[in-house]
Parts: C-alpha cells; structure tokens; sequence
RNA sequence: GGCCAGGUGGCGGAGUGGCUACGCAGCGGACUGCAAAUCCGUGUACACGAGUUCGAAUCUCGUCCUGGCCUCCA
C-alpha cells in the first residue's frame, strides 16, 4: 500500500515516496502567539496530526517541525495594548496553544522551533541572499528581489504580471520591483530587535520558516503543510528564498488544509463570530471537536457548527458504545507482526493511504460499530461466563482454544475480538476512541456536552447515589411496581442520567 | 478586476464514467412492562443548460450561485 498526497505544486495526487526511507521530515506552519487560538487555527493543526500519526506508523523515523512565531507586530500591539512585556503576551500564548492542542488530541511535534531563537540562522540566510544577487538593503530594510527568481509564482499559480497588476499593496519608495518582500526590517528603540550587519531589527514574516525548516530538516525535505491560505504569499516567498539561498530543491510535497467558515460564515472579529478552541471546548468534549474536523475531507470548505459538533459527539457516542459492549476483549498489539493481518482492516487505513479520506475511514468505525452490535447480544452471556472465572479479559489465545472445541460459539468471539481491535487501532490513526468508555460514558467529559444541544446543562448529580438507585428501580420491576421503577428513572434523568435496561437484567447508565 | 476552489437527498458528507457510501433526522418493524441503547427495513440526490459516450453526479463547454486568495490571516 501506498500513501498519497494531494501536492499543491503539481495539483495532483502523488504517491508519497520520502527523499530519505527511514526519516521523513514534516514542517508545518504553526501559530503567531498573540491571542488564544481560534477554531480556523485547529483544522491544520488536527489534520497534519493524523498524517503523523501515520507516518509515524509507516516510515521508522518522522521529524514533525511546527515552529511559534514569537515575533511580530500583532504580538507588538498586543503588548502595548496590555501595557506588558512582549514576553508575558507570548509565554502565555504558547501555553495556551499546547493546553489547547493537546485538549484535541494532537500529538505535540517532534520540534518547536520558536522565531526568536533563530534569529542568527535568519541573518545568515539573508546575508546568503545578498551575495547571490537574490536580495538588496535599502533604507535599513533588506528586501527579496522578486524577478531575480524565474519561478516565482509556481506554486500559487500567479503570473509575475498579475501579482503586478492586481498588487494594491502600497509599494514602498525603496523597493526596486513592487513584488519585493521585507526580509529583514528596522526596530524603533521600543520595538524588539536583533543587531544586524542592516542596523537593529527584526525579521519579517517568511524567512522564520525558510530558516527554522532548513535548521531541523535540511534543505531538501519532505513535507510542508499549512493552511492554504498561506499558498501565497507566504509559501510561495518561502519557497523563492529557500531555492535561491540554498540552491537546492525546497520541499517536494506541498500540502494545504482547505478553509473554515462558521455557521456559514467568515470567521471574523467584525462580524462577532470569533470562535476560540477555548470556548468550543465548554461545548463539547475535545475528543468530539476532533472528530468533528475530521468528518470532512482536509481540502474541502469546512463549515464549523454547533450541530456538527452534537452530530460527532453523537458518533462518539455509538463507537463508545460498541467499546464498551466489548471491553473484556484483549487490546492486540498492532506492532506484533502476528496481529497484523487481523488488525489493520481495509476499513481504515486504506481511505487514509488516499490523501487522508477521513470521511471514509470514519464510515468504515461505523460499519465495525454495527457489525459489533450485531454480534453482541447473542454473545453477552457468553462473553460473561467466560470472563467470570476471575479472568477479567478475554485473550485471542483462550478464543482460539474455545473455537478449536466449539466453533460456532469462539467464531463469532474472535470476530468481536478483531473489530474492536479495528476499532481500536483505526481510532489511534484518527486520533479518537482511546479512552476508556466507562469513563467517555460516566465522566466528568460526559457532563459538559449538552449545550450544543439546546438543552439545559443538567445539575451535577454527584449527591445521588446512582447505584442505590439503580437497584431500588430494579426491585420494584421485580415487584412490578412500574410506577415506581419509572419515578426513579425520571427522576434520574431529571438529573442528567439515563438508563439503559441490559438483557439479562443489568441495568447501566450514562451522563446525557 | 485577476487567480483559485466549491455547488450531491431534510441536514452533514464520501464518491471521478456503469455497481447501496456512511452518519444524523424521518417513517415502519424487532427487542422492552414502558423506555433507553441496539438491530432490521425504507423514501427523497447529484446547481442549471448543451455536448461527448452504448452509458455521466463523475468528462467537455457555457450559465448561475457561494467561498477563498491578491493586504496580517489556518
């Protein structure tokens, strides 16, 4: 099986074929710590963590850079405007960011490179520009001579006439083509800056990645993503300054998440519907905001919504389920070449393979969840007997002997087995279905869903004693007491727990 | 204005030439004391017009609409 990847560059799909078999490298653009990250910030952030994950499972070694921008105007403003030191405004950012992406589920990257701290690495890049030709001072600025580039606007598919002709950018007296971008510019004594063969400045925006990529994942590299909104200018800049000062290939796949709106909006400040991961998070599970993102493909427009994310909760929820109906069965190590045949389905990895169809990998955990359910209630008192002797899971290797003397019962076991193992291991690529689901079904995660919903939030229920309850409605089913039995349930859900009557007679219960 | 995407059933959302995507919601049924959960069954679809083809949601051309980029932006 192959991976492919839709590459920006070439507006196909490619198979995915690493400079280096053993290593492959990935750079991904990451935040300008200025603000709390909005919900447009997370789409990249969770869809080039599934690709790692990914990777990571296919190639021996991955290098994930994702670098934070710790030095820019907006970060400027903001600390002005706060009337604190630029480093409280990005200390605080960055911790946020990390709370932030680790409440959905992304892996943090291998590096992260901030702005700051690559500053020599800039200069030396720019100096390199200058020597070549690439790149001229002027009026303390150093400025990327457009032109001196042949290819520029190969990526964005911009001719170099209609940059200049659709340009409203007012061109700066000392700029020697319009086109031209700010590599290096000059600092008021208020302003951070770095001493530099131009005078005391600052960077601008594109040549932090050119330095910080080539710093981690040398000239040449695999990967770059973001969003594609960055397709131009800012990769497109990168890419001209990376080709001119090394002289080497830049990166080979380019790969773009496509945008977000909100409730069928542009996210804007303006218009009041600014969503932070941060507030999305009061909603919903982080768990359920992922999967949310992933329901639609990576490239396609994503329109961010309370009902997408009751929708995804709603799918949690199912699979949590399925889990949970299945959770004596042995979790298989996907690493042990014996398990491999039977964990990895066609169901999962396959719509991964092809340039990340999530969509399709979450309908084939739905296709697992029903089969599963198929299966369960014919099994239950089976699955209980067999665990009862003490022996809490049930192995692959005690199914295995139960087929070997009774096949028409350990069959249908081994397939429960295999699914939510399928289940499991598809989940992990995803980055979902890790936790446990009594806990997804009982836990504090389980209470904070139901805004989204329209409903009101149910009142903490830690008073109650859910389990007295639960057998006090049980003996007055025995006693046929309905009336009663219904009182306590109502008044359980008046709580915010609902009841689920099991065959056999269990009864369990979960958060609404 | 230039460039680039996208328009699929009540909703979300896959699918690139012929075969049920999938999920939610709806409807019918099973299970249940009644529910919940789950299972089974089920209707409505490919923006519009023309063309290519034995055959098009899928290819071509045109039209309309939406969004993005061209300026900091995921």
């Amino acid at each position: 099986m192959t991976l492919y990847l839709y590459n920006t560059l070439s507006r196909t799909k490619e198979a995915f074929v690493p400079l280096n078999p053993d290593h492959v490298g990935m750079y991904v653009c990451g935040p300008t710590v200025y603000d709390l990250a909005h919900i447009g910030n997370a789409r990249p952030v969770i869809v080039f963590d599934v690709l790692y994950r990914l990777l990571k499972r296919r190639f021996k070694r991955v290098t994930y850079v994702r670098n934070i921008t710790d030095v820019d105007d907006k970060i400027n403003a903001a600390a002005k405007a706060e009337g604190v030191a630029i480093d409280v405004i990005t200390a605080r950012t960055a911790k946020a960011y990390h709370d932030d992406m680790a409440a959905l589920g992304a892996l943090p990257p291998d590096e992260e490179p901030r702005a700051t701290q690559t500053i020599a690495e800039m200069i030396a890049m720019i100096e390199t520009l200058i020597a070549k030709g690439h790149a001229y001072a002027a009026e303390g600025h150093v400025l990327f001579h457009v032109p001196s580039f042949a290819e520029y606007g190969r990526l964005s598919r911009h001719n170099q006439d209609e940059l200049i002709a659709g340009a409203r950018v007012e061109v700066a007296p000392f700029k020697r083509d319009p086109r031209d971008f700010v590599l290096w510019k000059p600092s008021d004594a208020d302003l951070p800056g770095w001493d530099s063969p131009w005078g005391r400045g600052r960077p601008g925006w594109h040549i932090e990645c050119s330095a910080m990529s080539k710093k981690y994942l040398g000239v040449t590299f695999d990967i770059h993503g973001g969003g594609r909104d960055l397709v131009f200018p800012h990769h497109e800049n990168e890419l001209a300054q990376s080709v001119c000062a090394n002289a080497a290939p830049f990166v080979r796949y380019w790969v773009h998440n496509g945008f977000l709106t909100v409730e069928d909006e542009k996210m804007s400040k303006s218009l009041g519907n600014f969503r932070t991961v941060r507030e999305e998070l009061e909603k919903a599970p982080g768990e359920a905001l992922r999967l949310a993102m992933l329901k639609t493909h990576y490239r396609q427009p994503l329109d961010w919504t309370d009902h997408g994310i009751a929708e995804a909760k709603a799918d949690l929820d199912r699979f949590y389920g399925a889990l949970k109906a299945m959770r004596s069965f042995e979790v298989l190590d996907p690493n042990d070449p014996a398990n491999t045949g039977q964990v990895w389905s066609v169901q999962i990895v396959p719509p991964l393979d092809d340039d990340l169809n999530t969509p399709r990998a979450i309908a084939g955990l739905h296709t697992m969840a029903r089969q599963a359910h198929r299966l369960i209630p014919r099994l239950e008192a089976d699955i209980e007997r067999l665990t009862e002797s003490g022996q809490k899971v049930l192995r692959r290797a005690d199914i295995e002997a139960v087929i070997a003397s009774n096949e028409a019962l350990g069959k249908p076991l081994m397939e429960l087995l295999i699914r939510k193992n399928m289940m499991l291991h598809g989940g992990a690529l995803l980055g979902i279905l890790q936790n446990d689901p009594l806990h997804w079904f009982q836990g504090a995660m389980a209470t904070i869903t139901p805004i989204v919903r329209g409903v009101v939030s149910p009142v903490v229920t830690s008073s109650i004693d859910i389990n007295a309850q639960i057998e006090a409605r049980n003996a007055a089913k025995k006693a046929r007491n309905f009336a009663e039995a219904d009182r306590i349930r109502d008044e359980l859900k008046a709580a915010g727990i609902v009841l689920e009557d099991r065959p056999g007679g269990k009864t369990e219960w979960r958060r609404a």
